[in-house]
DNA sequence: CGCCATTAGTGGG
DNA sequence: CCCACTAATGGCG
């Protein structure tokens, strides 16, 4: 495998209003149990409250109490009660058709033949690039064909991401580009740029199945959730929940593939490819775009 | 009754 | 063999 020369250790900038709404997240999620309040939190952070709320909300679209109350049990079991309804039929569109128009971050999306995920990367070309993200640090990999993979890393866990990602399709060839892939990154984490008229492209590649799964996944609307055996029983392989949970934790585009919005039936958040904790983030500010 | 922990069955990689 | 699942079961307030 191409191992590459540069990754960055740090990207996140101190003392920003991004880097206070990023460790706001951080708290929120990791003590949401604990239901801190506005005042303890901006103790922490050495912030005036009103400050504090103020940058939080213009971030989230939700207070941070009401980012709390989000990413609570009781709300997830309230997404999964609230659907049934059309959420994983067969996507017919609010004005728009076409099988490859998906409903909520307008992608379309290509998946790779059963020979080429064989060559398990072989001939490939991705470039890639790490940009701060919501998130955290996110590694964005593309090919001629559209995104292929989004990873997060931890601060200083950037190189793990990369081999975790890279690992994936070993005969590819790596290539540092982060003027290229900086204007999907930007696109991605930014909702009003997200259009129908200018989908974003993305290039799924594993196995028949996983691709399947992550189809699936793109049907579940922005501010939805779905469970792993729902998913099964949509691809007609009812009792196979167990399988799509390995395939759901192997989408290899998370965030924009949205597998943070797949639960456990009794709302349970179980797991999260990159820490349970980014997922509760991400339905969080999910929470608020909704 | 509700809340855990354990167990067995599960399909794909 | 491993697993980001689930339904069923049994213990314990």
């Amino acid at each position: 495998m191409n191992v590459a020369t540069s990754i960055p250790t740090d990207i996140t900038p101190e003392g920003t209003d991004y880097d206070t709404v990023t460790r706001v997240i951080a708290m929120l999620t990791e003590d949401y149990r604990e239901q801190p309040s506005l005042e303890s939190l901006a103790r922490r952070l050495g912030q005036s409250p009103t400050q504090l709320q103020k940058v939080f909300t213009r971030w989230a679209g939700l207070s941070p109490k009401a980012f709390l109350q989000a990413i609570t049990l009781d709300h997830a079991k309230r997404l999964l009660r609230q659907e049934d309804l059309p959420l994983l039929e067969t996507s017919i569109e609010i004005g728009l058709s076409g099988p490859s128009r998906l409903h909520d971050l307008f992608v379309t999306h290509e998946a790779m033949s059963p020979g080429e995920w064989k060559a398990r990367g072989a001939g490939l070309t991705i470039r890639y690039g790490f940009h701060p993200s919501p998130f955290g640090t996110a590694l964005v990999m593309v090919t001629e064909r559209g995104l292929a993979g989004l990873a997060f890393a931890d601060s200083g866990e950037e190189h793990a991401s990369f081999e975790d990602m890279a690992s994936r399709w070993p005969n590819a060839i790596y290539l540092e580009d982060s003027a290229a892939t900086a204007r999907y990154a930007a696109r991605i984490f930014d909702p009003d740029r997200w259009s129908a008229e200018e989908p974003l492209r993305i290039f799924l590649i594993g196995s028949d199945f996983q691709v399947r799964v992550w189809q699936t996944l793109l049907k579940i609307p922005l501010g939805k959730a779905t469970t792993y055996s729902k998913i099964a029983e949509n691809i007609g392989q009812p009792t196979a929940s167990r399988a799509v949970g390995a395939a759901v934790g192997r989408n290899p585009i998370s965030f924009v593939v949205p597998c943070h919005r797949a639960l456990g039936k009794a709302g349970d958040l179980t797991g999260y490819h990159w820490g349970l904790t980014r997922k509760r983030a991400i339905l969080g500010w999910e929470a608020g775009k909704a």
